[in-house]
RNA sequence: GCCCAGGUAGCUCAGUUGGUAGAGCAGCGGACUGAAAAUCCGCGUGUCGGUGGUUCGAUUCCGCCCCUGGGCA
């Protein structure tokens, strides 16, 4: 693999960080991985941290296609599997944990490669996100049990009843950015566009300290990769993994129990589906997935430079 | 070889009493502030198997041919 030029070892050398944004199964990891390693050879030490929403939940490492224990071992990784798979992560978890590594490579004089598919977080991280107090569990899983009953069209009037202006912004069928704002109004007393007014935390990482690329690839090149990966994860006992999480009986509203491949292969081990066609759906929501993260790199963080891969 | 049922979008199929066609899925584009591998919005991309005939006009009706599945030999 050719190291871009945007990060040339020069330019590790000298900064605090280096982001490397991209949509599944692009290489990304692979590109960290070597950079950290040449940059640990050129004199500078490295780490790799994570910026992926699902590589976070411990339990999940091969459907998840998260750094090999091997890897892993080879260099320190930061934020992989370090949360319970029973627990809800979310953007500002993760910023506030990123600001812990980042101190801490500071201190170990480490350059922090942060590699990762979510935009979300690379965008709170090198924007600020807005400080808006975190809702309570219980108000969270009042409204979950309340939004079971209704419909989007009724959620967003009631919000729309309380909070105009954050309604407003909202689609009325996007019935998961409605229940948000409706917490945000339990736990507050304030509407969620007032706070998002409100001011944000500064971005923890500028341009200056740390260079980022987009990498990506060719969509049909991406979706050949996706295959042969799913492929991959299934030999690599993806199966017994699942199986265990499953037998955990967790909440299937759980964030870990959402990524995919989980439902998917949990319903061939329930006998709903056959192997083939369960392998089938799993890549089909991968190349979703792949499509969304694209959109969202090219539209959400246009001036990045973007760093295409070989196949 | 004969009989039957099919051949329409990448896939599964609907439809046109003759006026060049539309659903679901896939795919493509887009939105995105603590669930983001989430959530949501938009867009049909087509030699209607081939070829002759009838007709102002055939994907539709008729003939022949090809292909697929089933049955009989």
């Amino acid at each position: 693999m050719i190291v871009p030029e945007a990060l040339s070892l020069e330019r590790i050398a000298a900064a605090r960080a280096v982001l490397i944004a991209g949509p599944t199964a692009s290489g990304k990891s692979a590109l960290a991985l070597q950079l950290a390693e040449a940059s640990g050879a050129a004199g500078r030490a490295a780490w790799i941290v994570n910026a992926d929403a699902m590589q976070v939940y411990d339990g999940l490492r091969v459907i998840t296609a998260r750094p090999s224990a091997e890897d892993e071992a080879r260099l320190p990784h930061r934020l992989y599997g370090h949360v319970a798979p029973d627990r809800r992560y979310s953007v500002g978890a993760w910023l506030g944990d990123m600001e812990a590594v980042l101190r801490d490579a500071e201190v170990h004089g480490a350059c922090a490669i942060i590699v990762g598919g979510t935009g979300l977080y690379f965008k709170a991280l090198t924007e600020g996100l807005s400080t808006v107090p975190s809702v309570p569990v219980d108000v969270r899983r009042d409204w979950d049990v309340r939004a079971k009953a209704m419909d989007a069209a009724t959620l967003h009037a009631m919000l729309a009843e309380r909070d105009p202006e954050t309604a407003d912004a909202l689609r009325a069928s996007d019935r998961q950015r409605i229940q948000r704002a409706l917490e945000v109004l339990d736990a507050t007393g304030a509407g969620l566009s007032a706070w998002q007014k409100e001011g944000r935390r500064p971005a923890l990482l500028s341009p200056a300290d740390a260079p980022r690329i987009v990498f990506d690839m060719p969509r049909p090149v991406l979706h050949a990769r996706i295959a042969a990966r799913f492929d991959r994860m299934v030999d690599a006992g993806a199966l017994d993994e699942v199986r265990a999480l499953v037998s955990r009986r967790l909440d299937p509203a759980l964030p870990a129990m959402k990524a995919i491949g989980v439902r998917e292969m949990a319903a061939y081990l329930d006998g709903e589906l056959s192997l083939e066609s369960a392998i089938e759906r799993a890549k089909t929501e991968t190349r979703r997935y792949a499509k969304r993260q694209s959109t969202w790199l090219r539209t959400q963080m246009p001036d990045w430079p973007r760093v295409e891969g070989a196949a």
